[in-house]
DNA sequence: TTTAATGCAAATACTTTGCAGGAAA
DNA sequence: TTTCCTGCAAAGTATTTGCATTAAA
């Protein structure tokens, strides 16, 4: 994959900067100088979520987003309304994950524990 | 929605056992006496979700699958590599997900955090 | 009769794949 | 040359919707 291709996507996503999908990318990429293609764009968020670069979420409605994130170890909080999102960090979470996990005999890998819920803007 | 197509689904979702797509509830049903389209099997699963008859959520690949639970307020643990899922509930998780949640300004609804990893079988 | 439920086929939407052409090594 | 990357079009899959038919009220 080339180098610039992956750059010319993760600036996009930095540009969103919220979980978007493909297709939002896509869109977004057009509207810039820069030609890329929709699979390319496909297969570019995915090697990027594999290398980690990038996280990877899926919305309430199944389809699935990405998003350049600060934190290397983090879970997030995620507006089913909206769609808005918030990281965050917390030893105590972190712990309880692993209990209870381990209680059920199950391994948590990654950040792959989503709270989904309302923000505050769609909570009223 | 007819009471009798309810129970059918509803059937067979308990036979199922487990976190199920509509495909397979469809095709679980056709293998009985009884006869259901697919769209009444969308249709039907919805509403059962709604109703909160049936815990919905989405497997990593983003296929929406149901299950009857038995707990009415819990949390899913959720293996990414088979689909098994375990049921948990715990006081704790509950006040750490809301102090977490509200100091972000979110409110979570019902148990919409589900912890995805991998179970004892595939998690070595 | 009036309304609600159903099945089927068609339409959507997201995502993946095959393949030929072009760039890079 | 050989391998990798890319775009386009086609295919695949999950889900929803329009509509005519049928069942229920």
């Amino acid at each position: 994959m080339a180098l610039q291709t992956s750059s010319t996507v993760l600036n996009s996503l930095s540009a969103l900067n919220k979980f978007s999908s493909a297709q939002e990318v896509y869109s977004h990429i057009q509207k810039t100088k820069k030609n890329i293609g929709l699979s390319t764009v496909y297969r570019t968020l995915q090697k990027l979520a594999e290398s980690e670069e990038v996280d990877f979420l899926r919305r309430p409605d199944g389809e699935g987003v990405y998003k350049v994130c600060a934190q290397s170890h983090h879970h997030h909080l995620l507006c089913a309304n909206c769609g808005a999102s918030a990281e965050f960090q917390s030893d105590k979470f972190e712990k309880l994950l692993e209990s209870i996990s381990k209680e059920y005999g199950y391994t948590v890998q990654g950040h792959e524990a989503e709270i989904v819920g309302l923000c505050k803007k769609c909570g009223r």
